[in-house]
RNA sequence: CGGGGCGUAGCGUAGUCCGGUUAGCGCGCCUGCUUUGGGAGCAGGAGGUCGCAGGUUCGAAUCCUGCCGCCCCGACCA
């Protein structure tokens, strides 16, 4: 392709909107254009890439007899209530104006509708059905270029099967065919074990990569590979010992005093030492949590432990209950249950709030002076925790979520009747899985963690071209005609070939050609071409290397075939 | 949906507080000449409903009201 005719409106400058890597680089490398919140448009340039990360998933797909789909956009309303989702998905999902049509957030109900009419046996199955294609929800709140879009492209399978034992199957062929297109990606991800969600499901794990411009928080060990959302994560915590010599409780006057930190810097005291409390509402009674310090209270630990629904108290409730506002609330006399987090175990010599407002305590120890009280883990994981798995240090950080396989049991084969007879002419719903990956996200995701200040790094998997050629000045005929010779010569060896031949300024296209990031950039220039030679360099570690043109064709196997 | 910020030429922005020339600058774009190994130089040129609507005023990018859009934080995320 010659640059001169494609389409790729590079920019210079970053546009003011966009704050993420991936979404800057897309911008700047002429991928992507915005079209409205959410909504993008790939040019060409961007578009190839998609093509090649969707063949990647493609292959993989069909690897464990994977069979493509081309399913509706737009599904009938009526499919999705009878499945009780347009409630579920509320105000996410689209809906079609002057018909009563819905654009398809998901597919599990249309695969659903065509396994009903037409697996009836259990000669039928095992099947995985896929589709790559688009798929439209009504975000909230788009985000971070085209990491959470209205409208995406989105690769779904569906497995169907006769029990749990064949789905197990069908889980793993799809987690492994999940780490063969990471891998081949070139991604730099892990997985994470979630809890079954709300979908309803007996096990789901979740394909994440580390980024800033994640949205979930996610605890890590890099050592023996655990990983879990930071809001179920479990973790180990050294126990803080009781001190010898037990205090007293006694008041301290602390006025306009209310967040820990505003205690210790009044105190002059570590927040290790201070025991904070939260009041939730349980089923309709009054619950106080203590954590240490600043740790945050898990609130879904909290529910387990407790039961029931739990939610924070108000501002008022808190007032009523404990007779101070949140800030100056301590356990002592605290009508109701008392639970404290672990690091609390048997403290003393402890502040906490005295429930006056402008008073706190000291000398609190919770063996002697909260005599119901009881300890659970409620802390949210943190960096620096220890791992439960085995002896290293967790690290938390946000990431972005890739993928999602799980198990979905016959929740939709149930609500939409797709029933099978088994051997003994026995009726049952048919078992389904369903694994997504969302296929920009692969692409944000790669730049995410391949880039470096003058653009993009691709590597050979993803790249939309292979190598970068460069004709220096397109005045001089020598130039443009060896230029031309390699252009033609490379793409009969089988090399995708993006060739400068615009009539601009060296740095200019060296600039460009940094930014666009393919894998080997070839500069013709009149130094090196007197020489009979041209300059080979390679974008993701800047080596860069004088070739003899006769040997090109042989130093460039060699080059690529050492890259990623 | 709550909080914050922003909206001026294709992109990046100044001007807005304190109303008053023809709305300025950089990049990009067009023409010509020069230039061609790290985002070129000179000369000339095109391009603006100052987000939209209303209001105040002799006069509004600037003040007031309403709306729309975009970004960030939070909530939300089968």
């Amino acid at each position: 392709m010659k640059l001169s005719k494609y389409f790729v409106p590079t920019l210079k400058e970053v546009p003011a909107d966009a704050t993420v890597k991936s979404h800057i680089l897309m911008l700047r490398s002429g991928m992507i254009r915005m079209v409205s919140a959410g909504i993008y448009s790939f040019l060409p340039l961007g578009y190839k890439v998609l093509r090649k990360v969707s063949q990647i998933v493609r292959e993989e797909m069909d690897a464990i007899g994977g069979q493509e789909f081309h399913l509706p956009a737009i599904n009938p309303k009526e499919i999705w209530e009878q499945t009780g989702r347009v409630e579920a998905f509320g105000d996410i999902l689209f809906h079609i104006k002057n018909r009563d049509y819905v654009l398809a957030p998901t597919h599990e109900e249309i695969i659903t509708f065509h396994a009903k009419n037409v697996v009836k046996s259990y000669k039928d199955m095992p099947q995985i059905w896929y589709q790559i294609q688009t798929k439209f929800r009504n975000e909230p709140r788009p985000r971070s270029g085209v990491i959470r879009g209205r409208q995406f492209l989105m690769k779904d399978a569906y497995t169907l099967d006769v029990s749990y034992e064949a789905l197990d199957i069908a889980y793993s062929l799809n987690d492994k065919a999940y780490r063969n297109i990471f891998d081949r990606c070139g991604l730099d991800y892990f997985v994470v074990g979630a809890s079954s969600g709300a979908m309803g499901g007996t096990g789901s794990e979740e394909f994440m990569v580390k980024s800033d411009a994640g949205e979930d928080s996610v605890a890590h060990c890099g050592s023996c590979g655990y990983a879990a959302n930071a809001e179920v994560a479990a973790s180990k915590v050294d126990a803080i010992v009781r001190e010898k010599d037990g205090k007293e409780i006694y008041d301290i006057h602390t006025p306009n005093v209310r967040t820990i930190d505003e205690l210790c810097e009044f105190l002059k005291i570590d927040e290790t030492v201070c025991a904070k409390s939260r009041v939730y509402i349980n089923d309709g009674k009054a619950v106080l949590v203590l954590m240490q310090g600043n740790d945050d209270v898990n609130e879904s630990k909290l529910t387990k432990v407790l039961g029931g629904n739990v939610r924070p108290g108000h501002p008022e409730e808190l007032l009523k209950i404990t007779g101070a506002d949140a800030g100056s609330i301590g356990p002592i006399d605290f009508k109701g249950r008392v639970i404290a987090d672990l690091k609390l175990n048997d403290r003393n010599n402890l502040f906490s709030g005295a429930n006056k407002n402008n008073y706190h305590i000291g000398g609190l120890d919770l063996k002697r002076d909260v005599t119901k009280i009881e300890y659970a883990d409620l802390r949210i994981a943190q960096s620096g925790d220890g791992c439960t798995k085995c002896d290293n240090k967790l690290e938390v950080f946000t990431a972005i979520e890739l993928g999602h396989i799980f198990k979905l049991g016959t929740k939709y084969s149930e609500a939409l009747g797709a029933m099978y007879l088994d051997e003994k002419g026995e009726e049952h719903p048919i078992v389904m899985g369903s694994y997504g990956i969302g296929v920009e996200r692969i692409m944000a995701c790669y730049i995410e963690q391949n880039y470096d200040d003058k653009g993009l790094i691709w590597n050979k998997a993803l790249a939309p071209f292979d190598v970068h050629l460069i004709a220096l000045n397109m005045k001089k005929d020598a130039i443009v005609s060896m230029a031309e010779k390699l252009f033609s010569d490379l793409q009969k060896e089988g090399y995708e070939v993006l060739f400068d031949d615009r009539d601009a300024a060296a740095g200019f296209k060296f600039n460009d050609a940094d930014l666009l990031g393919m894998p080997i950039q070839i500069v013709v220039g009149e130094r090196k071409l007197k020489e009979n030679k041209c300059e080979v360099t390679v974008r993701a570690t800047g080596e860069r290397f004088d070739v003899e043109l006769s040997e090109l064709n042989s130093k460039l196997k060699d080059l690529i075939d050492t890259l990623k």
